[in-house]
Parts: structure tokens; C-alpha cells; sequence
RNA sequence: GAUUCCGUAGCUCAGCUGGUAGAGCAUAACACUUUUAAUGUUGGGGUCCUGGGUUCGAAUCCCAGCGGGAUCACCA
């Protein structure tokens, strides 16, 4: 009891005075007997949008409704109240009689509960009936008003006026993204991102299990981080005393799987790449791999046109999509353009024949920056990242890349030293890669040899060798061709988003400060008595060094000051015990 | 990692060449039985991000740190 009754004086110095108000509104509620946090189940009958959408067409459905949510606003006038109450599906204003919640004579649950003790964000449950206001707003008439949850912390509140111009709006980035519980309360309309979100990823599913292939999971920790180039997060497993990374890629799982017999599989799942942060790129984002047995990137073509419209169709109901000032057609068929003539269509420049050297020279005459690490395949991306990724706003696939850029590719069935492989580009951005994959494991291995040589020379995203893999390739694995979606970035092009951020509900920030450890005991071994410990460190000291180091006569000034401003009813420590807190 | 901008009340933000900390909303009190950015009157609320420095005096100027945004580099 009385370490608790510290801890709530302790709060009372660190907590706002809306905070405090808030919880001393707990206390009152308890104390009238009503539970802020009731066990029991609230059967919800209605939910805003419905009404709102519905109530003019069939009035008579509406005539006992039961809903749920929080408080938004409230506009208190004497003996009537409106209030805005905030359901997941949106707001409707309800509208309270002070006879009506309070039949009898006594009067409390509208006068002190309602009007003094609830407040905006809190949770109720209310019962009445649809109607119309005098100025024509669907509302409900409550006749029951049941405290389902109380809030103890403010939320910001963001007011919109008559021509729908927003006021106050909670837009700081950092705070919208460490809190999204805020964020989406306050700012609904963005659940409409994640609405679709799941929309899309599941319309992709339904689209992969009517082909009859099969969702599978592959481990997340790997002892040889395979499947992409990139550096990985390293982690320890203390029983087998091994080093694991968190997967870069699912691929050669996903291969492994095929080799196992299975002819088309799937996994939607979490990637790690140990890189940098910005508006596309977070250190855990989502991908879609799916493998299908006896095909080639060519048919492979073919079903991405044929999902990504699916998706398209799923999220807008129409195949054309709006993403800043494009607008895009995810209809197919999409246009399709092989690595070496795209650059020939941007830039004039036919780059197919040349060595290392020719390359390096256009490089340079086309003001591409480029260092010794960088091989043929190397090159030649980074003019296609210059000259023409930004040119590619409709679907667009680009296809038959250098053999050297891609070791898990098939070589192409009649064009020396490319691959089977494509990329598809919508708004300047990929959204896939994909490949006929490569099953000859003689092959395979020579290439992932070459990687290794490329590592050497301090390509430090150059693949490792997978062993296993090999061995998987060694036992048979049929024609098969694979496809990796960037989940992420289909979402924020399907919902016109141009960051990560705002199609991931907790992307990654920095941690947050935390306050200094307060080291309570430390201040009452030295004879400080318990309650004033927290006035000390609301005075800014966190530890007893601290208070060490100040001048005795100034803490004991600035205690008395602070006795006074916080309007303390403690007694006041003479000087002579103050001095020797400082021996 | 580089450049640049920012950090003031619960929220959104003012605060000039340095001189006692401001507004709106929220909150508290009173009034008000169909309002809707409700209204009217009256209050309370601050570690001006942190730490140094310059100064008689710093939210303001200088330095360092922490945190965030934007742009760029690497990457999907």
C-alpha cells in the first residue's frame, strides 16, 4: 500500500495535468460503481458506415441498433449532448438526452458520468434508435449508455470543417509511425491502405490455390544466407553454438521444394537485408516467391499479366490504377523489351556486343559513375538504371539479361551469354523478377563459383555457395520457372503510396530515448525521505551522483521552490538533513 | 554515410535585431434540450530536445550530442 501510494505520487509529478484528470476520473467512475474496464461481452448490433449508407433506403431496420466505439467529439448543450462516435467501420453522430439515459430522479449518469467523467477516446457501447436531425444528420437516439473502456491518455484531435478542410492535423511522420494505433485512430482513412493491403495478398493467394499450387513456409533462419545478393543480420543459436542469418531470399528452398516433387508452391514472407533505410527500403519487407514445375519465363509472362490484373481488379475494381500523375493500365498483354534493346530505345546505344572496356568507356561518356569491382553485367545494369528505368511507366517487361548479373538463371535457349529471365518495371520502379531457373547443377555450380571470385575481388553482395542446394540440383530438379514479387511495392503502387512507411503498419525507426533509470531505493538509502524523491527528479535528478555533484544550498533552495509550484502537501526537510544527503 | 531543414503546452503552431512564454483546439468551471470546426464567459496547464559556451541577461546567437523530415549514395 504505501510503496503503491508512492508510485501514484509519483506519477502525479510525471504525468500532464490532463493525464492526472483522467485518472482521477477512474477513481470516480469506481467509486460510483462503475467498472471503466467492464469482463463481460458487448454484443454490437450496427456499425456506422452501414448505417449511414443504408438508413434512408430501409429506415425500419434501424430502429434498435446497438454500437460500439470511441468518443471523437463532443458537443455538450445543458440537458442534450451530441457526440461522434468512432467505429471501425467510421463515425456517427449520437445524440443523448439527459431524461432519456436517466429515467428516475437521479440524474448522475448524465450530469457527472457522461458530462464530467467520460472523455474523447474513450470506449462506449450505446443502444437507441436511427433518426434524422433537425439539420439532416443521421444520428442515434440513445437510450443506453454503457463505459466500455476508459483512455487515459489524449488523443490529438484533429477537426475537419464544413468544406471538409482538416484543422490540427496529426501529421509528424515520426509520431504517426511509432504510434500507428494513433495514427489510425485519428486518421482513419489510412486504414484504407491496409485494407487493401490485405486485399492484394489475398487476392493473390486465391488467384495461386485455384491454380492448385500449394502455400508452404521455409525457414527464416538459414546457415548460409542464399537466393539474392545482398548482406545479411547475422544471429547466434546458443545450443548448436552456430552462427544463423536471417534470410536475404526463400528461393533455393523454395527450389528444394520442386526437387521434392511438388509442381507449383508458394510462400508470402518476411526478407532481411542489412541495408540502408529510405522511402522504398526497410530492413524486413515482405515478398511473394512462387515456383511452378514445366514452365518457362515466357508462360511465366503470361500469369503475371493475368494475377497482377486480378489484383488490380480486386483492390479498384478496374485494371487502371492511379500512382502520382500516371495513370497505369494493368491490363495485358504488357510491353516487352529485351535488356539490350531498351537501352538501344533510350539512349541510341547498342551495347550488345561490347567487352568490359567498351563498357567502362560508355559509362563514362554517359556520365554513369562506376569502380573497378564492377563487372560486365554490373556495367551494363547501371546504364540500364540510369538511362532507362525511369522511362518505364506502363507494365513493361524487360527480359534476357547478362549471364553474369543473375547465377540462378537458365542460359538462354539461343542467345549467347544472356539468361531467361525478366524483369517487369511499372512506374519506373521493378515489381518482379523471375526466371526460367536453372537446373543443371554442373552449371550451377561453376556459376556460383564465378560469385565467389566476385566476392573476392570485394563484391561484398556476391552469393555464397549452398552446398545443399547443389546437392538438391545433383538429385534432379524439372524445367521450372520462378517469379519474386516485392510485395511492399506492389502495395504502395496499388495505392498510390510513394513511401514503404506508409504500406507497413511498424516500419522500422530508431528506438525510441528512453528516461534515465530512476534509482528510487538509491535516494532513500541515503536518507532521503520516499516522497521526495520524485520532486528530485523532476528537478532533473535521475541517480544519486547526480544529486552529488550540485551545490547543497541550491538543491535545498530549489526544493522549497518546487514545493511551492507543485502545490505539495509534504514536509519540508530541514537544512541541516538536506546537507547531509550530500556526505 | 553525405548535404540540408526542423525540435516551444496533450495536439497543431506563432515567437522579429537577445530583455518576465503566446494563440487555436484539447482540458477545468458556469450557462445552454437538434448541435456539428457548436457557442458565450472565466481559469489552469511549459525541463522552450539535451549538454556546454558567449552575455548583465538565451526559446532566440555559437559549439557538441540526441531525435525526426527531405534530398543523395548502396539496396528490392
Amino acid at each position: 500500500m504505501h510503496l503503491y501510494k508512492n508510485r501514484l505520487h509519483y506519477m502525479s509529478i510525471a504525468l500532464s495535468e490532463q493525464e492526472i484528470l483522467r485518472r482521477e476520473s477512474l477513481q470516480q467512475l469506481r467509486a460510483l460503481g462503475i467498472d471503466p474496464y467492464p469482463a463481460g461481452e458487448f454484443i454490437v448490433t450496427a456499425w456506422a458506415h452501414d448505417i449511414t449508407e443504408n438508413f434512408e433506403r430501409f429506415p425500419d431496420t434501424y430502429k434498435d441498433v446497438t454500437l460500439a466505439g470511441r468518443i471523437m467529439t463532443r458537443r455538450i448543450m445543458g440537458n442534450a449532448s451530441f457526440v461522434e462516435l468512432q467505429d471501425s467501420t467510421g463515425r456517427i453522430q449520437i445524440y443523448l438526452k439527459r431524461d432519456d439515459i436517466c429515467p428516475g430522479e437521479d440524474k448522475t449518469f448524465y450530469n457527472t458520468v457522461f458530462k464530467k467523467l467520460l472523455d474523447i477516446g474513450d470506449y462506449i457501447g450505446v443502444k437507441g434508435h436511427v433518426f434524422l436531425t433537425q439539420t439532416g444528420e443521421i444520428s442515434v437516439h440513445v437510450q443506453e449508455l454503457t463505459v466500455l473502456s476508459k483512455s487515459l491518455k489524449p488523443l490529438p484531435v484533429v477537426k475537419r470543417d464544413e468544406e471538409g478542410n482538416i484543422h490540427d492535423a496529426f501529421t509528424d511522420p515520426e509520431m504517426r509511425y511509432r504510434q500507428r494505433y494513433v495514427d489510425l485512430t485519428v486518421n482513419p482513412a489510412y486504414k484504407q491502405i491496409f485494407i487493401n493491403r490485405s486485399k492484394i495478398i489475398n487476392s493473390m493467394r486465391d488467384y495461386f490455390n485455384l491454380q492448385g499450387w500449394m502455400e508452404v513456409e521455409t525457414p527464416i533462419l538459414q546457415p548460409v544466407h542464399g537466393g539474392a545478393a545482398a548482406r545479411p543480420f547475422v544471429t547466434h543459436h546458443n545450443t548448436l553454438d552456430m552462427q544463423l542469418f536471417l534470410r536475404i531470399a526463400n528461393e533455393l528452398y523454395l527450389k528444394r521444394l520442386i526437387v521434392a516433387g511438388f509442381d507449383g508452391v508458394y510462400e508470402f514472407g518476411k526478407m532481411f537485408r542489412n541495408e540502408g533505410m529510405d522511402r522504398t527500403h526497410n530492413p524486413e519487407f515482405t515478398s511473394l516467391e512462387l515456383y511452378v514445375a514445366y514452365k518457362d519465363y515466357i508462360w511465366m509472362m503470361g500469369m503475371v499479366e493475368d494475377c497482377i490484373e486480378t489484383v488490380a481488379r480486386a483492390v479498384h475494381g478496374i485494371p487502371v490504377v492511379h500512382a502520382g500523375a500516371n495513370e497505369i493500365n494493368f491490363a495485358g498483354p504488357y510491353e516487352k523489351l529485351s535488356m539490350y534493346d531498351s537501352i538501344l530505345k533510350y539512349t541510341n546505344i547498342d551495347v550488345s556486343a561490347m567487352d568490359e572496356a567498351a563498357l567502362r568507356k560508355t559509362c563514362n561518356e554517359l556520365g554513369i559513375e562506376i569502380n573497378e569491382t564492377m563487372g560486365k553485367g554490373k556495367l551494363i545494369d547501371e546504364i540500364f538504371s540510369a538511362k532507362v528505368e525511369a522511362n518505364l511507366i506502363q507494365p513493361t517487361f524487360i527480359t534476357d539479361y547478362p549471364i553474369e548479373m543473375t547465377p540462378l538463371a537458365k542460359k538462354h535457349r539461343s542467345k549467347e551469354g544472356l539468361v531467361e529471365r525478366f524483369e517487369l518495371f511499372v512506374n519506373g520502379k521493378e515489381i518482379a523478377n523471375a526466371y526460367s531457373e536453372l537446373n543443371d547443377p554442373i552449371d550451377q555450380r561453376g556459376r556460383l563459383e564465378e560469385q565467389l571470385i566476385l566476392a573476392g575481388r570485394g563484391d561484398d553482395e556476391a552469393m555464397a555457395m549452398d552446398d545443399d542446394f547443389l546437392r538438391a540440383l545433383e538429385y534432379g530438379m524439372p524445367p521450372t520457372s520462378g517469379i519474386g514479387i516485392g510485395i511492399d511495392r506492389l502495395v504502395m503502387l496499388m495505392t498510390n503510396q510513394s513511401t514503404i512507411q506508409e504500406v507497413l503498419f511498424f516500419p522500422q525507426m530508431r528506438p525510441e530515448k528512453k528516461a534515465k533509470m530512476v534509482t528510487v531505493d538509491d535516494f532513500i538509502n541515503i536518507g532521503i525521505p520516499a516522497e521526495w524523491v520524485p520532486v528530485l527528479n523532476k528537478m532533473g535528478f535521475n541517480s544519486v551522483h547526480e544529486l552529488k555533484a550540485a551545490n547543497p544550498n541550491k538543491v535545498f533552495n530549489d526544493l522549497g521552490g518546487m514545493r511551492k509550484k507543485l502545490k505539495l502537501d509534504i514536509t519540508m526537510p530541514v537544512k541541516e538533513d538536506v546537507m547531509r544527503w550530500f556526505e
